[in-house]
DNA sequence: ATGAAAGCGCTAACAT
DNA sequence: ATGTTAGCGCTTTCAT
């Protein structure tokens, strides 16, 4: 086995390896162009045989074209945007394009930072998270020189194409649906909110649609860091300590609520009989609690596709900037009906 | 406001803009060389108000040197792998690297192709999941040119460096816990093999560790895809249904181990006095079920840690490959332990 | 402290 | 069908 050369290869060395012009190895490799069969596999082969990697920071400068598409999103670990990046990795999958992540920690200030990273790599398009940006991130958008696509919320002004829900329509409708399921004493359990405009949107939504009815939140609490399962258990257990008389519990997110829903069995209390519940996401991985939470889809995975085929529809021509509003499903589950 | 140019921005504008010539420009948008506190400013001062972006592509290309490390990964989905992510992020977050992230879904051929397309960036460096690799995607890495470091796994012939558990070993460790708990039925309830080697040698090591107790196990059940806490219920149900006898079930993780957990305490099934459980992973995310789990903490976020570290160590000089095996830690939990 | 020239490895555009 | 030439936007190196 001859020992591996320390500079990486170039064309040039598949050239002589193959005794073909560069230009042509550009061509057999980017299958472009005319090539004879003849050429082709013996340039092929050379290129398999030295194990040649094409050098794609010199294939992008000089054909100024990079094939990425730059996701920008508040974090990881929260099964949500998982999802969305299925979407658009799915969707992306059988073109030139390719994803590349960026993570945020639902901090402005780090979004502006890895939003200037990723332009800087000058990409194809732009997905990012969310309609609220800092005056910075936003004029970096509208100045990004390609498709953008803010997805996930629909309650702001997109710079270019947005694809989401409205948080806020989705907190009134869950309101809705808690009062006419007859709940009346109802309880708000949340993230805190300076971190996560949808959560707040959604809380926003809900509180004013009990409004509507003359209602009022009847206790909240909001939390911040641990295991989801577990705040939910303590949070539900402070506030019913103290708001001994709740029917309902809205939680911001499904995990809380599932947590809340396992404390809950756990004291004997039913549900829904004695208590609602309802949650936020519709995330698969709870199917398989002893009770099937309330919850509202969040379209996340269609979110995803519709944005990257935003994106790629917008490779070649100038079109308009699209808006699309998703309409989140309801599922009612076995924890909001009072039957 | 100015319409703003359809073409990118180049160090030549902020040149033009501000008077200075475009090396002198590079050299303070990099804080390299020795510029003039006057002229550091006007630059400065230029290229804001322009909102200039630099081009990576141009500067990779010109400094053959670009700040990616190339992370690869399985799938996102998991959990595992998201919590691996943040340890190599927050190590490389005060340094010039940028992690860049690629999921293979488990699948080889994927790899491959994920691979190819990520060196052909010519990263800093290679972060990869796991030691079983094609033949091709091993000669990928050995011709890299950067550090590379496989990760999770240290039961095999990593290329260069490596840092994990074994999974053998802790598939063994928690046959002895058990055993030694006094179980003596015990089914395993795992993931389909192929897709997934660490599960499939944790399997093997735990089957080997009964073996030398001259246990053999005595019912097992592997499932693919679906929400794993459903998942978890349903298998566990068959798998007491076709072997009431049993009186452990040790999962391949953590959330088909919830899901068996939740159906037996719905089924009024003492846990752990009539069956033991374990699963593995230590996931967070469970705090907070009516019971905990005994699991195995896979070292996750450490394990990410330590590989941004092998790859920074390596950015200078020639060190040597470094292997490390990290100690998985044993969590008894609520579920093995007949007190 | 600043500038000028050369070139990174590839591809577009034009030969032939 | 194949080769030649001239850059892409930056950084390196060497002058001044």
């Amino acid at each position: 086995m001859p020992k591996p050369p320390r500079r990486p290869l170039t064309l040039r060395d598949v050239s002589e390896a193959s005794g073909v012009s560069e230009m042509t190895v550009s061509r057999v490799l980017r299958n472009k162009g005319d090539v004879s069969e003849a050429t082709r596999l013996r340039v092929q082969e050379a290129a398999k045989r030295l194990g040649y990697v094409p050098n794609k920071i010199a294939g992008a400068l000089a054909s100024s074209r990079v094939n990425l598409v730059a996701v920008v999103i508040p974090s990881l670990k929260n099964m949500v945007f998982p999802e969305v990046l299925s979407g658009i990795s799915e969707t992306l999958e059988t073109t030139p394009l390719q994803p590349v992540v960026g993570v945020t920690d639902y901090r402005q200030d780090k979004e502006e930072k890895v939003l200037f990273e990723m332009l800087s790599w000058r990409p194809s398009g732009v997905i990012i998270a969310g309609v609220e940006h800092s005056d910075a991130s936003k004029a970096m958008l509208a100045r990004a020189g390609c498709p953008v696509v803010e997805i996930m919320d629909t309650d702001g002004e997109p710079v270019d194409c947005c694809v989401g829900i409205s948080h806020r329509r989705a907190g009134r409708q869950m309101a809705e649906a808690i009062l006419q399921a007859g709940y009346r004493r109802i309880g708000f359990v949340g993230t805190k909110m300076p971190l996560d405009h949808r959560a707040r949107k959604r809380f926003e939504g809900f509180t004013r649609q009990l409004g509507k009815a003359g209602l009022e939140i009847a206790d909240q609490e909001f939390y911040s860091g641990g295991s989801a399962l577990a705040k939910g258990r303590e949070l539900t257990h402070q506030m019913l300590s103290r708001t001994p008389d709740l029917d309902f519990i809205y939680y911001s997110n499904d995990m809380i609520g599932a947590g809340g829903l396992l404390y809950l069995l756990d004291r004997g209390i039913d549900v829904p009989g004695q208590i609602g519940l309802a949650g936020f996401n519709g995330v698969e991985l709870l199917d398989g609690l002893p009770r099937q939470l309330a919850t509202m889809d969040a379209c996340r995975r269609t979110i995803g596709e519709r944005a990257a085929q935003m994106i790629l529809d917008r490779q070649e021509g100038d079109l308009e900037p699209e808006l699309v509003e998703l309409e989140p499903t309801v599922t009612l589950g076995d924890t909001l009906t009072r039957s």
